[in-house]
DNA sequence: CAGAGGATCGGCT
DNA sequence: GCCGATCCTCTGG
């Protein structure tokens, strides 16, 4: 496969991953995804991507997640199994996209926070405004959301099998994590649960949450 | 049924 | 740095 083929660059092969790949628990699942690829295919054939530089954990204890006062329509997918897509609007202007954890049943989930343009940069520019710079394509989580085209008709999708959308490994080394408090919220931001790739240039938030970008 | 608030973004000062 | 846009979701009466 030939993700980054339209950069006509090396292409190194890439590897989808699956339920077994991955941590179940939430904290070690948003470790564990910094580095890793969010894929976007569409109908077309064409694709873009991303490397996770930066995510979020929202555990089951957790005041300031949406499923700390149980199930509801909108946050059904927190509690479903791993790995599958929970897609939410937010502030009458965005999506953001997480990845369900933990068991069946048990509310939990990751946010994806930013990533760092792979490929596709000329689809998502022509998503975002031909003007705007790769460093603020996927910066952001309703950005990134905007960029690969990513709405409620994701809710649900299961990263395993989902032709649209995918997680996936290229090899590269596994960048240095930071960690600090969350972004945005106003229960909670005593507790380091975001998690991001140290040095990276496409993190969101205030450079003080990531002294060593 | 009304009201409040929100895991954001972009524009302006 | 501050503020408004914009609308979905949940809560309470």
């Amino acid at each position: 496969m030939r993700v980054n083929a339209e950069r006509g660059g090396e292409c190194p092969p890439i590897r989808r991953l699956t339920r077994a790949d991955v941590p179940l628990a939430t904290d070690a699942f948003a470790r564990f995804l910094i580095g890793l690829l969010i894929v976007r295919h569409w109908d077309d054939g064409s694709v873009a991507s991303g490397r996770i530089v930066e995510t979020e954990a929202y555990t089951p204890d957790d005041p300031a997640s949406h499923a700390y006062r149980g199930q509801t329509p909108r946050n059904r997918t927190m509690f479903g199994r791993n790995m599958h897509a929970y897609v939410y609007f937010i502030y009458g202007t965005a999506y953001c996209l997480n990845i369900s954890s933990e068991e069946d049943d048990v509310g939990a989930a990751v946010l994806i926070r930013a990533l760092e343009p792979v490929s596709g940069h000329a689809i998502m520019r022509s998503r975002r405004g031909p003007r705007s710079a790769d460093r603020d394509l996927l910066r952001g989580p309703g950005r990134l959301c905007s960029a690969l085209d990513i709405d409620r008709r994701f809710d649900g999708a299961d990263f395993e099998s989902d032709r649209r959308l995918q997680l996936a490994d290229d090899g590269r080394a596994e960048p240095e994590v930071g960690t600090s408090p969350r972004i945005g919220l106003t229960k909670t931001i005593d507790v380091n649960h975001r998690f991001y790739a140290r040095g990276s240039k496409f993190l969101s938030g205030e450079r003080r949450l990531s002294p060593d970008r």
